[in-house]
DNA sequence: ACCCAGGGTAACT
DNA sequence: AGTTACCATGGG
């Protein structure tokens, strides 16, 4: 069955080729598949929102949660227009959606993203699933925490994920050992969620915000990577609007995509 | 050959 | 508490 998802003016290229997942492609035919965790979704963008195409009816809640159906947008653009620079970063980019991701995957990738470029990231992540994911008629789900954390450093010599590879174990040993309670960080107030995270080699602050962001959509994480940190110095010396709220981590997401977008082309405030 | 990429750690002041 | 070399890999 293809179902609607209704949600104003959602965008797929502003929301699945921002840098907050890297598991979506648009293929031949315009539509986009890919994979969260273990369930394969294709879609089509429509004018106004998008089109799920062949999903399974008891998994529309699931989707309708990872497209973030439920937040209200459109406010958010509003509180943001008091700011003139987050005003034109959020009209361009009204269509983007903060996706709730799953956790580990989230987790993952983002150790994955460290000191590291977009096309590469994917390029892990991709051969990670190859060789440690199940294969599906769809292509490959996400491997399990409990997989990987069987694997050693030399079976994940074939990702060339270089020094992070120790990382991503550590990560899956403590998941699985239960040192590390992902599902815990749902019912978390953001500074212990973060805590939470950063008992993982190789989770620092920033890989820490994004997947609270990502994952758990706890919009107070600000993840300042070096393109944030430009903007920051350019636009923010004195401090972060007022206006951003408590949604300081979908103004970061539509600076991040404005800013990567024009590069250099700086509007004058 | 050099610099950079959705950084973190350890070892320094 | 704030800096800095180093960490693998690949593209420009």
């Amino acid at each position: 069955m293809d179902f609607y998802i209704k949600t104003g003016c959602l965008d797929l290229a502003q929301t699945l080729e921002g840098g907050q997942c890297f598991r979506w492609r648009r293929g031949e035919d315009g539509c986009w598949t890919g994979f969260s965790g273990p369930r394969f979704l294709k879609l089509r963008q429509e004018r106004d929102g998008a089109v799920l195409l062949g999903a399974a009816e008891e998994d529309m809640p699931y989707w309708e949660n990872y497209f973030d159906c439920g937040t209200d947008y459109e406010a958010v653009i509003r509180q943001f227009s008091a700011d003139e620079t987050l005003r034109l970063a959020s009209e361009e980019n009204k269509g983007l959606r903060i996706l709730r991701q799953e956790p580990f995957e989230t987790l993952i990738s983002f150790i994955i993203s460290q000191n590291n470029n977009i096309p590469r990231i994917r390029g892990i992540i991709e051969r990670l699933c190859e060789t440690f994911g199940e294969r599906t008629d769809a292509g490959f789900a996400f491997p399990s925490a409990e997989r990987l954390a069987r694997a050693d450093e030399e079976a994940l010599a074939p990702l060339r994920a270089g020094f992070r590879a120790r990382y991503i174990l550590d990560a899956a040993r403590k998941v699985v050992g239960g040192e590390v309670r992902l599902g815990e960080i749902y019912g978390m107030d953001y500074e212990a969620g973060k805590a939470e995270l950063k008992k993982i080699v190789g989770v620092g602050d920033k890989v820490a915000d994004c997947v609270l962001l990502f994952a758990y959509h706890k919009t107070e994480a600000f993840p300042t990577d070096v393109w944030i940190k430009r903007i920051v110095a350019e636009y923010y010396k004195d401090g972060l609007p007022e206006c951003m709220g408590c949604y300081k981590g979908i103004a970061q997401q539509y600076l991040f995509e404005y800013f990567r977008k024009h590069g250099d082309k700086l509007p004058e405030r």
